[in-house]
RNA sequence: GGGAGUUUAGCUCAGCUGGUUUAGAGCAUCUGCCUUACAAGCAGAGGGUCGGCGGUUCGAAUCCGUCAACUCCCACCA
């Protein structure tokens, strides 16, 4: 059968994707063996697949598929999440090109449109997961609004209230006018802009004297209440007791004092705005100012401000100027640097505002959240992530859980006519509740009004390891008590705070435990420039032609050979094309084997045993190797391990001992040693790169229908020789060195040589004698004991080798390599020598440490000895 | 402003509790090869005073101090 010079990935990764499920290899139910689950992240449900993706869960995949090769009842729990901001954003807009409002739909067809739209669309990065190889059980897939895990939303949201943890404040929140919702700090984005500081000067009332203020938001003057100083500022100590008039609205406000003000920024004086600014807000409270609200939901100004009324704020803000210059009041306006907070969903600028919202409270739920991760108890990889953690939790604040829109878990409270309000399952349990508690109000179920209000996202998404074995409404279900725990979490850093560290409060707060054992925090994908990749940026590859260009494992190999635990990945396509690369180089090794004719009754030459029995120890200590990577979560050295058992060991090495001379057939003995080490070395890679390593499976042997590389068991064998192992590294050497002898001479590879060893023949390693003979095309070793004339040389281990060469040996040549290496080994054991000669290093480092430094001394003397004979030969030759 | 981290070859990074390393890998570079598995390849080669300075030690890329540069997180001063 003619096999193609090149792989091609295409039709391949879709058969066996396609073969897998079939199968159903995915699928996990609990059973006798070991559990090790992973949930993912569950993406967005608007979301397509980005380069971030595709690192994230070609991890799972390989931690995954590892697991169930090592015997585990693996299970990859698959999923999206609802994402209210950006999933309701997504259908409004969508429902604008159709030219319907949102404020034109009832709350009920509004969510309609959003189910549909859900349904068509939604998930579509599950499908393109498929296409990486995950091997997620996509019977189990759940989403965050699916019944029972919207049910668990709201059941926990009651039981929360009942223990006190849930309340309702008014409160400053980063409101986002666009979205028309509160959102949580963490969605806050600060960035710093270009912006002006502008001074403006309020009448000191029943005076000529003005006070100067610096604001960067001259719009909000209209809603001041006071102008605040420092209490020790001598430049305004006079003023004490006086009020001051605010500009365009001529509102009598207090001059206050506060240590708060900085009397080094600006004129030392400060205005106070507490309706739009969280620190004013503060002072506002503590001095017990009126609180001016002057914005509109969406940015607007409103009646409050008397003036500019209906603008937007940015408008206003142009606008204000020439009026208060016109007034008099403007003194100067300066070019300023500052940060401005942006919401992280639609890029609108935050207005702090104040209003009605739901909270969590979370200090005591973070104390054994805290403690478990300080106690590794759930353990970060990498580790400064503790750090991080701990800072945060110790200073955890409420969580602000509502938000004003329709797309989510609705709060489970209704407001009675009295603005009392009961939190219940259903209406028809407020209503009986309610009736209890005011019999006086003769309640009917119209008289409750539903919050209108819905839950955070990660409201739901932080019940997700629990709540996708319904582990909120059955805490004690047999299949939560088998998957739960799970083995590990694998997510970005970024989201420590908004989703981990409030998993982990779940976790105890509705299990009484960890929900994970450890948290492999990937690194950011970035671009050549460390930027990160980013729609906006537009320098995201996409991933899907990715895949069609280089083939999930030449993907997979891509993202993964240079991203240790917590390490940016700067991706460069190139890393793909090494992928792609490897697989080729696979490809074609199989493509060498299964070309060979078998000669059943042929012998087994004495090269082919030693290098089989080489690279089976060589497989076992990669493998120890590996197992040690997996433990500590390094993948990419993993990777890398394997990478180069199979390119340099097998290819280079192996393959080229064992393959027989052109049009010979190999021995069947050897061939089935030959197919059992490439079997072996395809169980090792398939973790990382699923496909090519099924096809080259499925291939090597006759298999029946329903076998995969994937459910088989990985060898593991933890013992090897190494002193074998240094035997034949001592061969490669010989090798390499003859190599560049045939290098620099010129000799071709056709062209057989003889190579001379002068030592005993009583050492003579026929084995591995055998090993050189075939890799250099030797005619034949002899061993000698008296310098040959005519030949070139090396030395390995300090036993000297010739060459005999036809044409003249260049003498000079010979000596200036020949004292370039004398003079390297001289230095060398100068730099011994002057250890051991130091009374304090023998006496005070280990015995063993010296020992080593004796050991380095003899051979380098040796080493020497031999040179300078050469030397002296070659210069008797002159 | 507070905290964390990074700085080793052109690039990306190993180097785990100081001593078998006058520093390793992959990629890139250079040289020679289309040798009958693979040019998406083969063979060979070059390249670093381990950010600067100081200290501890018999011995430092590794520990301590200090300075510098960069990155990230938190808070957010109008």
């Amino acid at each position: 059968m003619e096999i193609a010079a090149k792989y091609d990935p295409k039709n391949i990764e879709d058969k066996w994707y396609d073969y897998w499920m079939k199968n159903e290899f995915f699928k996990s139910i609990p059973n006798e063996k070991e559990s090790y689950t992973i949930v993912i992240p569950p993406p967005n449900v608007t979301g397509v697949l980005h380069m971030g993706h595709m690192l994230n869960n070609s991890i799972q995949d390989i931690l995954i598929r590892r697991a169930r090769m090592k015997g585990y009842n693996a299970l990859w729990v698959p999923g999206t999440d609802h994402a209210s901001i950006a999933t309701e954003a997504k259908v409004v807009a969508l429902l604008k090109e159709k030219g319907i409002e949102k404020n034109q739909l009832s709350r009920d067809e509004f969510m309609k449109y959003a189910w549909e739209w859900k349904e068509k669309h939604g998930g579509i990065i599950l499908q393109q997961l498929r296409k990486l190889g995950a091997s997620c059980d996509w019977n189990r897939t759940k989403f965050t609004m699916d019944p029972e895990m919207s049910e668990s939303v709201i059941d926990v949201f009651i039981d929360l209230y009942h223990k006190g943890k849930i309340y309702r404040g008014v409160r400053m929140v980063n409101w986002d006018p666009k979205a028309l919702t509160a959102i949580s700090d963490e969605e806050v984005i600060y960035q710093e802009v270009n912006s002006k500081l502008y001074y403006v000067r309020y009448q000191v009332e029943g005076t000529d004297e003005y006070i100067t203020i610096a604001t960067t938001r001259p719009e909000t003057i209209l809603g001041d209440s006071a102008v605040c100083v420092h209490p020790e500022d001598e430049r305004y100590a006079a003023l004490k007791g006086k009020r001051v008039i605010v500009p365009l609205v001529n509102r009598s406000v207090p001059l206050i004092f506060d240590e708060y003000v900085d009397r080094e920024f600006g004129t030392g004086a400060l205005k106070i705005t507490p309706a739009h600014d969280i620190n004013d807000y503060n002072l506002g409270i503590k001095y017990k100012l009126e609180v001016i609200n002057i914005f509109n939901d969406n940015g607007t100004l409103n009646e409050q401000a008397q003036l500019l009324v209906g603008t937007d704020r940015f408008q206003a803000r142009k606008e204000i100027i020439p009026l208060l210059e016109n007034a008099g009041n403007l003194v100067k306006i300066e070019d300023y640097v500052n940060k401005v907070g942006y919401s992280e969903r639609t890029n609108e600028v935050i207005e702090p505002k104040l209003s009605l919202q739901w909270f969590c409270k979370m200090d005591e739920m973070a104390k054994p959240a805290l403690e478990a991760v300080m106690k590794d108890n759930i353990r970060f990889f990498p580790e400064k992530f503790k750090n991080t953690y701990a800072h945060w939790m110790e200073n955890v604040k409420d969580w602000c859980i509502s938000r004003q829109l329709w797309w989510g878990q609705r709060i489970p409270a209704y407001h009675l006519p009295n603005h009392e309000y009961v939190v219940a399952k259903t209406a028809e349990e407020a209503l009986r509740i309610a009736q209890e508690k005011y019999p006086q109000l003769n309640l009917t179920i119209d008289d409750l009004k539903q919050d209108e209000d819905v839950m955070d996202t990660w409201f739901s998404s932080w019940l997700w390891p629990l709540s996708v074995f319904d582990g909120i409404r059955h805490p004690n279900n047999p299949e939560l008590d088998y998957y739960y725990p799970t083995a590990v979490l694998v997510t970005a850093p970024e989201i420590i705070f908004f989703w981990v560290a409030r998993m982990i409060m779940a976790g105890f707060e509705w299990k009484n435990g960890i929900p994970f054992k450890d948290v492999y925090f990937t690194g950011i994908v970035r671009d050549k420039l460390r930027r990160k990749m980013s729609k906006s940026l537009g320098n995201s590859p996409d991933a899907l032609e990715l895949i069609a260009q280089y083939g999930a494992d030449g993907v997979r190999f891509g993202m993964l050979c240079s991203s240790p635990a917590g390490n940016d990945l700067l991706f460069d396509e190139s890393l793909c094309e090494q992928g792609r690369n490897f697989n080729n180089k696979i490809w074609n090794a199989f493509r060498l084997v299964s070309g060979w004719d078998i000669d059943e009754k042929g012998e087994q030459p004495l090269h082919t045993k030693v290098a089989v029995e080489w690279i089976n120890q060589r497989i076992s200590q990669v493998a120890a190797e590996i197992e040690h990577d997996f433990e500590k979560y390094r993948l990419s050295d993993a990777l890398m391990a394997i990478y180069k058992l199979i390119w340099d060991d097998f290819c280079s090495y192996f393959l080229e001992v064992v393959k027989p001379p052109y049009q010979h057939a190999i021995d069947a003995k050897s061939y089935g040693e030959i197919i059992d080490i490439f079997e072996k070395l395809m169980l090792h890679l398939h973790p990382f790169m699923p496909f090519i390593t099924e096809e080259l499976w499925q291939n090597l042997k006759e298999r029946k229908e329903g076998e995969s590389i994937m459910v088989q068991t990985m060898p593991v064998r933890n013992t090897f020789n190494s002193q074998f192992i240094d035997r034949f590294a001592n061969t490669q050497k010989i090798v390499e060195e003859i190599r560049r002898v045939r290098a620099q001479k010129n000799i071709p590879q056709k062209n057989k040589l003889d190579l001379l060893i002068m030592t005993d023949g009583q050492n003579a390693d026929m084995e591995m004698d055998a090993v050189i003979v075939k890799l250099c095309n030797l005619e034949a070793i002899q061993y000698i004991a008296e310098k040959p004339q005519g030949a070139v040389s090396f030395i390995q281990q300090n036993i000297e080798y010739f060459i005999p060469v036809t044409e003249n040996i260049n003498v000079e040549e010979e000596l200036v390599k020949l004292t370039a290496d004398l003079e390297y080994a001289e230095k060398f054991l100068q730099s011994v020598l002057k250890k051991l000669s130091n009374e304090k290093f023998v006496s005070g480092a280990p015995e063993a440490v010296v020992n080593i430094e004796r050991k380095k001394q003899s051979d380098t003397e040796e080493k020497i000895r031999i040179l300078k004979e050469q030397i002296a030969n070659l210069n008797q030759n002159r």
